[in-house]
DNA sequence: TTGTATGCGTTATCAG
DNA sequence: CTGATAACGCATACAA
C-alpha cells in the first residue's frame, strides 16, 4: 500500500502530473482539460484512493490551511466548548486546528506559539495567560494573523472577542441586592487578568452604589492550591463581622470549587447563603432550585473569533477591532 | 518581516544551505563543521529568528510527527481530559496532536479520518464511533498505525487501551447488594457499543448470581434526545412493580442527566434512591454525601495509547496487542 | 571542513 | 488542449 501520488495517477494515464492536479482541483475552466481525460483522472484518482498532501500542498502555497488554538486547559469544560465550536466552523472553512493547552504557564505559552509557529499555523486563536502582553506583542509584529477570545488586553491593539465582564457582574449583584442579600461576596482568582479584574469592579462598583463597599468582601484564590484556597476564603467570610449571606464566584472552577466548599462548611446552598456563579456547570443544575448564573454566548465567540481570523488571514485589509458580546444573566 | 528560511542564514554567512542543516540539527558529529562556524550558525540563526518549517520538513521526511486523535466530543469532560493528556505526552515526544470530533457519527468520522490522512499523520488514536468497524479495518489496511481507546472491537485485531468494563460493573453492582439496595436498576445508551454492551453485561450478571435478575430495570436512552429519554426511563422504573431502590449510570453524561432527572421527579439522593455513577464528575462531589462512582486511570490510558501508537511508528516490529486497565470502584 | 545535487508532492508559468 | 519545468524549504548522499 504504497503512497499514490499525482505523479502514480499521472503515469497510470500517460499524461503529466500538472494536468492531474488541474482536473483534481477543479481548475480547468475554459476547456483547459479534455473531458474524457478528465473523467479518466477521476475514476483513476477514486480507485487508487488518492489523498492529496497537505504538507506539500501547503509548502507550495505558503500557507497551512491549519490555525492554531492556545487554550489555558483544554480539559476545562468552557475551552472544551470553546474549542468544539471553532472546530466545527474551521472545518467548514476548510481548516484545521491543531490545540495547545498553556496550563496559564507563560513559558508553556511561548513553547506553544513557537511550535505552532513551525506548524506554519495561517493564524492563532489565544486564550492568553496572564502577563503575556509582550508574547502577544511579538505575535503582532511576525504579522501572523491574531485573535484574542475570552481575555484581552485593554492596552494592546489586538483583534479580540470579549464579553461585557464589567456590566454584567454589575447587573448580576445589582439584583442580588435587590433580592435582599446585602451581604454578598465576590471570590476570584488571585492574579491580574484584565477579564477577572473587570467581573471584579462590576461587583465592586456595585457594592459602592448601594452603599455597602467593603473590601474584606473580596477574595483571592490560587489557580494551583484552589481547594485549600477557598475553604481558607469561605472560612474567614463566614466569621466576618457582617454576615456574609452571598457569594458570587468569578470563574466556573471557582464556583464548582465554592459550592463544594460551602457545602464542606455545612452550608445549605440558598438557605444558609445564596450563590451566583460565572459559567453554566453540570453541577449547578443539580439542585433541586435553581442558581442563578451567567451565560456566556461561546458559540458565538467561538464564530467570532474565527470571523476575525479568517478575515485577516485572507484579505488583507480588515479593520482591526474588538468586539464585545453581551454576556446574559440567567436566573 | 519576511520568512527566514536556511538558505537566507546560509546566504548571510556565506556558506550553503546544508551546512547549516547539519550544524541546526546538531548531525556534525565528526567534527563534520568546524567550532566558529557551527557557532556564527547557532547565533545568527537566533538573531534572525530562525524557525524551522515542518511542512517541508515532513515532505522531505516522510512523515509529519503529528497524530490524530478522534473523539466522540471534545468538549465531553472525559475526552477533554483524555485529550489534555495525551496532548502533553506527545509533547514530550516531540508529537503535535490534531483533535477531531465524530459527535458519534460514522460519517464525520470518516470525514476526520480522510481529513487528518491529508495532513499526513503519523498515527491514529481513534475511540470509535458505533458500527465502525470497517471504517477500522480499512486504516488497518493502509497500514497506518493505530490505537483504539475506551472503545474496542473484540472482533478485531487492533492495538487497543481499555478497561475492564464487565469485572468492575460487575463488582459494582454486587456492592449496590450487599449494602442492602436489593432492586437496582440501570441505564445505559441505546446503542451497540462493546463497552457499553460490557458494562451492561457486568450488572446483568451481577444481578442473575444474586437470584434477581429482571430485565425490565435495563434502560436504554439515546445519545440524541438524552433528557427526554431519560425523564422516560425514570418515570418507568418507578413505576416498577418492585420499586427500584438504586440505579446504575453507564457514563458520565447519562449520570448527569439521571442525577439531574431524579430531582426533577423529586427524588432525594441516597434518601429515596441511591445512584451509582460511572466517571467521576465536578456534580457528584457537589453533594453533601459521597456518592459512589467508577473511576476510570484516563492519565495512564492516555499514556498507555501514546505508547502503543509511537511503537508502531518508530519501530516497525511491535507486538500488537490489547490492553486492559483497572477502573476501580471508589466509594 | 564544506558545497552541490537531488527529490519529497504540489502548483504556476510558460511553451508547445 | 497538454507537457515540461521550476520552485516551495529541507535533509542527505556524494563530491570536492
Amino acid at each position: 500500500m504504497k503512497k499514490v501520488s499525482l505523479k502514480v495517477i499521472a503515469k497510470e494515464l500517460g499524461v503529466s502530473a500538472a494536468t492531474v492536479s488541474l482536473v483534481l482541483n477543479g481548475k480547468n475552466k475554459n476547456g483547459r482539460v479534455s473531458k474524457e481525460m478528465s473523467e479518466k483522472i477521476v475514476e483513476k484518482a477514486a480507485e487508487l484512493n488518492y489523498i492529496p498532501n497537505s504538507l506539500a500542498k501547503g509548502l507550495k502555497m505558503g500557507h497551512s490551511k491549519s490555525i492554531g488554538l492556545i487554550v489555558a486547559d483544554i480539559s476545562n469544560v468552557f475551552f472544551g466548548t470553546l474549542a468544539l465550536h471553532i472546530q466545527n466552523y474551521a472545518e467548514k472553512e476548510g481548516y484545521t486546528v491543531i490545540i495547545g493547552n498553556t496550563n496559564e504557564k507563560l513559558e508553556e505559552m511561548e513553547k506553544m506559539i513557537l511550535f505552532l509557529n513551525s506548524r506554519q499555523v495561517d493564524g492563532l486563536i489565544i486564550t492568553p495567560a496572564e502577563g503575556s502582553e509582550v508574547l502577544i506583542e511579538s505575535i503582532l509584529e511576525g504579522k501572523k494573523p491574531l485573535v484574542l477570545v475570552d481575555r484581552g488586553f485593554p492596552e494592546l491593539n489586538v483583534p479580540s472577542v470579549l464579553i461585557n465582564n464589567y456590566e454584567v457582574c454589575y447587573r448580576s449583584t445589582k439584583q442580588l441586592m435587590d433580592q435582599g442579600y446585602k451581604n454578598p461576596a465576590f471570590i476570584t482568582y488571585k492574579q491580574d487578568q484584565f477579564h477577572t479584574n473587570e467581573r471584579k469592579r462590576g461587583f465592586i462598583e456595585a457594592m459602592k452604589d448601594a452603599g455597602l463597599s467593603d473590601p474584606d468582601h473580596v477574595k483571592g484564590v490560587s489557580y494551583q492550591c484552589l481547594e485549600e484556597d477557598m475553604d481558607k476564603a469561605i472560612s474567614q467570610l463566614l466569621e466576618c463581622e457582617k454576615k456574609v449571606d452571598a457569594i458570587f464566584f468569578a470563574t466556573n472552577t471557582i464556583s464548582i470549587a465554592g459550592v463544594k466548599s460551602l457545602l464542606k462548611h455545612g452550608l445549605l446552598i440558598q438557605k444558609d447563603i445564596q450563590v451566583m456563579c460565572f459559567d453554566e456547570t453540570d453541577a449547578i443544575n443539580l439542585f433541586p432550585f435553581r442558581v442563578p448564573f451567567i451565560k456566556q454566548p461561546v458559540e458565538e465567540m467561538a464564530r467570532k473569533a474565527l470571523e476575525l481570523l479568517i478575515g485577516q488571514i485572507e484579505n488583507k485589509d480588515v479593520k482591526i477591532h474588538k468586539l464585545f458580546l453581551e454576556a446574559e444573566l440567567i436566573t
